[in-house]
RNA sequence: GGCUCGGUAGCUCAGUCGGUAGAGCAAAGGACUGAAAAUCCUUGUGUCGGCGGUUCGAUUCCGUCCCGAGCCA
């Protein structure tokens, strides 16, 4: 990038499943005249609209929103797409004099777009990646840790052993690009690429939980269930998108292999683990702003807090 | 009212022939660069129902009380 040009305006609200961004991304986005860009792995499959809380149409008061519905639930995604997508709108919404405001809770997608992610040529290779499957599920796991360890040792010292899913990626790059995984790593730049705002919404955890419970019983209320079979039906399976959380345990009651309680409290109990990795995740790799939402009664005043640290951040004035 | 069985971690329970305890699940913390709502790693959680007695020492034995379940009246 142009180190004279001067970088082009983000903000970003991030936070565990349930505590509330999208509520209030709307106030946000209108406060700054800004347009939303979702930062969430599960809600580009279309169809998939109940279990992943995905926006309504009626709920975006206006505001356009990106990077929903841009794949059906059969076809891959990978945050390297992600990345270049997000790139692409955050110039597009730029230049039409906007404000660029990403939303979600993927932490990995997210962090790609505000960093220097360099992803290898390589998107995968199916045909070698099965190779390497085998050989772990026939008890190779140690042995392709040791080949790692030789070819690419950084990258072995930060991937544990029994991680067979990130084990056999770093050794699918080198086996198709020639280059480490961690060679790609170095070619990057350390600093944040957008002039970013960023900011998180925390809640007690007692009160999250409480709201995750209640949130997927009022999701089956809303159909999930018709939504689920319909992608059942349909014969989608062993894919990505089924493997979101709510999707994935209603196949196992639609399968047979559990009661449907078994699967509604499968189901609550992967959002409340799925909310503390987003959590770790927010902590421990991103600067984050926090802002604790735990009391109902002072959501105004966060709303304020919020709007206010980001016009700062970014030398905005509010449309209000 | 009598008898029997039980009361140990947030839950379900195991155990200690007397030296203050452990499994599963739940939970907490962490890692993460083209599957990430994925994948993987680490870790506890305790007045052993209350009060007395015996004992150097009781969660364990004895007494008593409280609570729950069952049977008898």
């Amino acid at each position: 990038m142009n180190p004279l040009k001067e970088k082009q305006k983000l903000i970003v609200l991030v936070g565990p499943t349930a505590v509330g961004k999208t509520k209030l991304s709307i106030e946000i986005a209108k406060t700054f005249n800004a347009e939303i860009i979702s930062g969430d792995s599960m809600q580009i499959y279309r169809g998939m609209d109940i279990g992943t809380a995905k926006i309504q149409p009626c709920e975006m008061d206006g505001v356009p929103h990106h990077l929903l519905d841009i794949r059906d639930p059969d076809e891959p995604f990978s945050v390297a797409e992600f990345q270049s997508l997000v790139r692409q709108k955050i110039s597009e919404i730029s230049n039409r004099g906007a404000l660029p405001f990403i939303v979600g809770g993927t932490g990995l997608y997210i962090q790609s777009v505000l960093y220097d992610y360099q992803f290898s040529e390589s998107p995968g290779d199916p045909l070698y990646r099965q190779q390497l499957e085998k050989i772990a599920s026939g008890g190779g796991t140690a042995d392709l840790y040791e080949k790692l360890k030789t070819i690419d040792p950084e990258s072995a010292e930060n991937i544990h052993p029994h991680n067979i899913r990130r084990l056999i990626r770093a050794l699918e790059i080198f086996h198709s690009t020639g280059k480490t995984m961690s060679e790609y790593q170095q070619e990057q730049n350390k600093g944040l690429m957008y002039d970013t705002a960023l900011a998180g919404l925390a809640m007690e955890r007692e009160l999250l939980y409480t709201r995750i419970n209640k949130r997927v019983d009022l999701m089956l209320q809303e159909g999930l269930l018709e939504e689920v079979m319909s992608l059942h039906q349909r014969g989608i399976r062993d894919v990505q998108s089924v493997k979101a959380i709510g999707y994935k345990e209603i196949y196992q009651y639609l399968d047979g292999l559990v009661t449907l309680e078994e699967a509604i409290e499968h189901l609550k109990k992967n959002s409340r683990n799925y909310a503390k990795r987003q959590l770790t995740w927010f902590r421990n790799k991103m600067d984050v702003r926090w802002f604790d939402m735990t009391a109902e009664g002072e959501h105004l005043k966060k709303t304020a807090e919020i709007i206010q640290f980001i016009a700062g951040m970014l030398h905005l004035k509010s449309n209000t």
